[in-house]
DNA sequence: TCAGTTCGCGCG
DNA sequence: AAAGCGCGCGAACTGA
């Protein structure tokens, strides 16, 4: 170890520059890289001792040499790169190069190698057996460092050199080389879209809430009123019910349906909506509605916006679902409701452009590159719209007559039957959607007809039936192992949900390349869709940029059916 | 009392 | 044998 003060040390950084590979760790004096600094830099590389530097403590040219070595060539080793690469981004230090990510790695091992944890010590314990303490792991980095701490910081990144060597041994024996690269290289992306972050109209949104709030009001006074089991009481302060029901206890609605003579045994949306025409149903439908958009994002969602930023810095996880899709969270993005009023909210700022761009029914073309349908591919080549055809289908009605609405409503029906959801779950669908009670024979029938249409899914899905195994991958290789063998919807679905994924992540990490150097800013991305901010005078220019690097991404693994893009420009979220 | 689980529902 | 899949969140619920 060598501790790296105020004495210069540029022999130690000419070896490292000369290193192909450099585990790098920080000590930070906090979670949040607005609020909190980096203090210390440790850089271990084979051979050579572990650099611990401090950046509270260091010479203007050495902080160059650093810059620079950050910037240069050679592999960087990190145990969850984002966060230290957020931190040194924002201190003016940002890495360039390829990124090498023990957490991200382990992640993609994760079913073939039976983990569950990613932290260091756990992939330590795991992979080489070493059982490390973290006891400094949370100390504090703001004050004078002792000899325990600098030893501790030294060790983590030495450790990393040894923990990719044996990462690297597992992801080429479970061959999934090319998927780590894929996600190693959209790291940088996930930094940038983290940093950005997503500009929200606050006015907009309390005018919103306390329209939300009154209706919420109004439906729960008419079903505490109607619903009420006990006697009003009296109390001190008026005429209150004490005993008043929970609305939001399943359990306690459920009974008060009953006692009405409702016959219900659940309380769950599908349920109530067969009973729509009863007034009682219709308000605690309403009550729901309000008080779930109230709880989940009215309440939470300003208090995500950062003191510093101004801005919601949602927090992504790249391997967050088991398909290889991002899940995020702080507030989650991917679950704001598509009604306008919502999604208006989320503005760009002064003087730029959103650039809203999403993949045409991409699972769509996933599914018709991996059954080869040939009624799906002659329909994208031609450039038709499949959901469309499919409600055209659902409602008897001729393709230009399909409503925004109806269409919307058949993605689902495409995708459940796709996904081999059952003739009741169509039936549910249908309710659900429509508010029309489609009969066995009904759904039957037009399930068969489905299939009659598009019967290279229907072949597709025999043979996934037959063959499939306990490993399924999608076409970018990535790795889903099963103890037991799936369910067959399991077998259907993640190979297309995956693929999805890594399509969309091969157009981050190109986005990113493109646009360096330039002032448009990635900011959110919502499973198919990328949004950026740019300078309103560069927005077109963006625009396209966009749409072919997208489109070029999804060339790269879907070699059977053309790509598309449609993007648009846009002041908020809601004008698509 | 508190951690863990389930329900219900928003999105793709 | 039967089956849409994948998430996160908050409130309610459960178990010790």
């Amino acid at each position: 170890m060598f501790v790296m003060g105020k004495n210069k040390l540029s022999r130690y950084f000419y070896d490292l520059r000369h290193s192909k590979i450099l585990a790098i760790d920080t000590e930070t004096t906090g979670l949040d890289p607005w609020l909190h600094k980096v203090r210390l830099v440790q850089i271990a590389s084979p051979g050579l001792p572990v650099l611990v530097i401090d950046l509270w403590d260091i010479s203007q040219s050495d902080w160059n040499l650093l810059k620079n070595l950050l910037a240069g060539p050679s592999i960087k080793v990190f145990h969850n790169a984002k966060f230290d690469l957020k931190f040194l981004t924002a201190a003016n230090l940002p890495v360039y190069g390829q990124v090498f990510d023990t957490m991200l790695a382990a992640k993609l091992l994760r079913t073939a190698n039976g983990i569950y944890k990613y932290g260091l010590a756990d992939l330590a314990f795991h992979y080489l057996g070493e059982e490390i303490d973290k006891e400094h792991q949370n100390s504090d980095w703001s004050g004078r460092l002792t000899k325990e701490q600098l030893e501790y910081a030294a060790r983590d990144s030495s450790l990393l050199l040894r923990l990719r060597k044996t990462l690297v041994q597992e992801l080429r024996r479970y061959k999934l080389i090319e998927v780590a690269k894929l996600e190693f290289d959209c790291i940088p992306a996930v930094v940038e879209m983290e940093l950005n972050g997503f500009l929200l109209d606050r006015q907009r949104w309390d005018v919103l809430k306390a329209q939300l709030i009154s209706e919420q009001r109004e439906a729960s006074a008419y079903l505490k009123k109607e619903l009420q089991t006990g006697p009003v009481q009296l109390s001190l302060f008026g005429n209150q019910n004490v005993c008043a029901i929970n609305l939001k206890s399943p359990k306690q609605v459920l009974a008060a349906l009953q006692k009405k003579g409702i016959g219900l045994d659940n309380t769950s949306k599908s349920s109530l909506i067969t009973h729509i025409e009863n007034p009682l149903v219709k308000v605690l439908l309403d009550y729901r509605r309000a008080s779930k958009a109230l709880q989940a994002f009215m309440y939470s969602v300003p208090s995500c916006i950062h003191p510093v930023t101004g801005r919601i810095h949602s927090n992504y996880q790249q391997i967050g679902a088991s398909t290889g899709r991002f899940s995020c969270s702080g507030p989650n993005l991917q679950q704001i409701p598509r009604a306008k009023e919502f999604r208006e909210c989320f503005i760009a700022s002064q003087g730029h452009k959103l650039i809203i761009a999403d993949y045409s029914q991409i699972e769509l073309r996933v599914v018709a590159e991996l059954s080869r349908d040939k009624t799906m591919i002659e329909a994208f080549k031609k450039e038709q719209d499949i959901h469309r055809l499919t409600a055209a289908l659902l409602t008897n009605k001729n393709l230009d007559q399909v409503t925004k609405e109806e269409r919307q409503a058949a993605k689902a029906v495409n995708f459940g039957l796709i996904y081999a959801m059952g003739v009741k779950g169509l039936q549910a669908y249908a309710q659900e959607t429509y508010g029309v009670q489609m009969t066995e024979e009904k759904a039957q029938l037009f399930r068969a007809r489905f299939f009659e249409v598009y019967q290279g899914v229907s072949k597709w899905h025999q043979t996934v039936k037959s063959s499939y195994s306990r490993e399924i991958r999608t076409l970018s290789g990535r790795l889903r192992q099963y103890k037991q063998r799936p369910s067959v919807t399991g077998a259907y679905n993640t190979p297309v949900q995956g693929t999805s994924a890594d399509i969309i992540k091969k157009a981050m990490a190109m986005l990113l390349e493109v646009l360096s150097g330039t002032k448009v800013k990635l900011i959110a991305t919502i499973h198919d869709e990328i949004i950026v901010e740019a300078p309103e005078k560069q927005a077109i220019r963006v625009a396209e940029l966009l749409k072919e690097t997208m489109e070029q991404a999804g060339t790269f693994y879907l070699k059977s059916i053309p790509i598309v893009v449609d993007v648009g420009v846009h002041d908020n979220w809601a004008e698509k």
